[in-house]
DNA sequence: TTGTAGGCGTTATCAG
DNA sequence: CTGATAACGCCTACAA
């Protein structure tokens, strides 16, 4: 059960009798070794059981073949989606992941960052905010970095999102064709880029459609299930209540839904709700949630293989992916009653 | 935008005009400095931006105050909360993590320890399973490691569940009380202990209370969606169905409410469900699933706990710690029709 | 083709 | 109290 002494280079050189530099180039299979050398030193270190500690080749080598990735809350399954995305692809390049969760909080997420440079991560994924802070800013000018999400005119770095604008523009279409006129919003933290872009989206597309007067109808809340609870009250208590209501993400939706129901208002009856994110439950019976899908999985992906060219690249020009987003039509979306 | 290049000790310890390892020590809070040097030398770190290397930290120490997390993927819900827990507990600690996801593959979980081993990881949390494999169990007794949810008893090791037993127990005897004799139950994988206990908890309490023919009612499947959906229809072409079915996690139990939902049986109304876990949406009203409470994050913590404590003294005895469960009744179970 | 000699950044030991 | 030196395990010039 215990943890019994690392076989090291110098013990297969030892046992195999060659110089350490042999062995290490026989390892690394340099052709400057003779191929019988070769397999005698790779059947001996396969025999002793060695493995390169990967803690001596990241000092040696000044990186550390592993990536960071700060997420608020690896507990909330759209940000488990994005780090999973991550993975997917690190692994494959033969990086290992260092996990950081911030809570949403400042001071965490500095600490997490300090922590992980320390550990000469190559690469710095950041699902997180917070680029408002000087530290933040400083901190990520000392390794290469891809912003997910979220964004900050004063961070020029590689960045990867999803396409709000046009995944809004389409659902809002759409409720327009099945007839809505009057429809909400509940948005986002107003001080996260991704929140800001729905708005902006939702406010673009509701005037060029000629909606009726949108301003009235948005609701400024988080991306919570109280969110939503809070705006059913608030949309509910309109003398003249929308006939559909957008969540900036199916947590909103949800809770407006329950929100309203709580009030006696039936969802698609009397109001139409549409959420963003389509959550791995939005497709059951039970909620069968009409929303705006965004890849999560695939968006940590991108991530991983922007900051991957990164580092083999570090002066190559910032790049930035949007990601397509996917309406999907169920059942909490209904034309409007003609009567 | 670049790697400018790091401050080492050996920078700080020109910079003052001390020796590196004056420098070193004052950094420490060794009592061996004068205290105005030590100011002194935290000063001029502080003005350089010194920032210790946990690489080549680690590489003196021979460990690298980090732990490694082996889990199925992070985009499971549940696995994440697990995650989660453990980092709760670590970050504290002053450990950091290392994530693999394993996708419940063999080859990928051994992969996965190979590299966190070779990272020279103080520690292994592994929430998975392959317990049976032989290089599985030899990599285990490299490095110390916590078990959670899943055991063997080949492996002799701390570990950390929940108390299987007494939830099933809780939630068959509430069910018993409000009426409910034939009850059937959907396992998970069987190969797993998680869900071998389960079934066996099931088939004791119901023996002990006195169901009828449990036997008869028990349906094999896996821990998802679409086993409670199988399950619905072997349940509902059933003779006599059983009025009350229990699935062996959440997914299940909303899979069996879906099913049965298709075939115009209603829930709670026809049939009750109880599920295993109590994920995050289970409390919404859409769902309002009545379930046996997991304390997931809890699990992760003390996991981590244990793993602490393993690594302070890896010879103390090993430890097995059941968290205990809570019943949580909610809107999918009815007392029996007195009809 | 093989071997020798640093050095990556720390910390611990031991001498001054 | 301070400083020199070695060692952790690996890699890579360069020398033989």
């Amino acid at each position: 059960m215990q943890d019994q002494k690392r076989v090291t280079l110098k013990d297969v050189a030892r046992e195999t009798g060659l110089a350490l530099s042999t062995v290490s180039n026989a390892l690394a299979g340099k052709s400057l070794v003779k191929p019988e050398t070769r397999a005698f030193v790779l059947a001996t270190a396969e025999r002793l059981g060695y493995r390169a500690s990967i803690v001596a080749r990241s000092l040696r080598a000044q990186r550390s073949f592993a990536f960071g990735v700060l997420i608020e809350d690896v507990a909330n399954p759209s940000a488990a989606a994005f780090v999973r995305g991550v993975e997917d692809v690190a692994i494959g390049a033969g990086y290992t992941i260092l996990l950081g969760n911030t809570d949403g909080d400042l001071e965490r997420q500095v600490n997490a960052m300090r922590t992980l440079i320390d550990r000469q991560v190559d690469g710095l994924v950041l699902i997180s905010q917070h680029l408002d802070d000087e530290r933040v800013r400083s901190l990520l000018s000392k390794v290469p970095a891809v912003l997910v999400q979220r964004r900050d005119a004063r961070v020029a770095l590689d960045y990867v999102g999803s396409d709000n604008a046009s995944g809004l523009n389409e659902a809002l279409r759409y409720v327009w064709r099945i007839g809505h006129r009057r429809v909400g919003f509940v948005t986002g933290p107003l001080k996260s880029s991704s929140a800001q872009e729905r708005l902006a989206a939702f406010r673009a597309t509701a005037a060029e459609l000629g909606f009726t007067d949108p301003e009235s109808l948005i609701f400024e809340g988080r991306y919570s299930f109280e969110t939503g609870l809070a705006a059913a009250g608030f949309f509910s208590s309109l003398p003249d209540m929308p006939s559909c209501i957008f969540g900036s993400n199916d947590l909103n939706a949800l809770g407006l839904i329950q929100g309203l129901s709580e009030r006696g208002i039936r969802v698609p009856r009397d109001v139409s709700v549409v959420g963003l994110d389509d959550i791995e439950l939005a497709a059951i019976k039970a909620i069968d949630l009409t929303t705006i899908r965004l890849e999560k999985r695939a968006i940590g992906a991108a991530a991983a293989g922007l900051l991957l060219k990164r580092i083999d690249d570090p002066d190559q020009p910032m790049q930035t992916l949007i990601l397509p987003t996917r309406l999907v039509v169920r059942g909490t979306t209904a034309p409007v009653d003609p009567s």
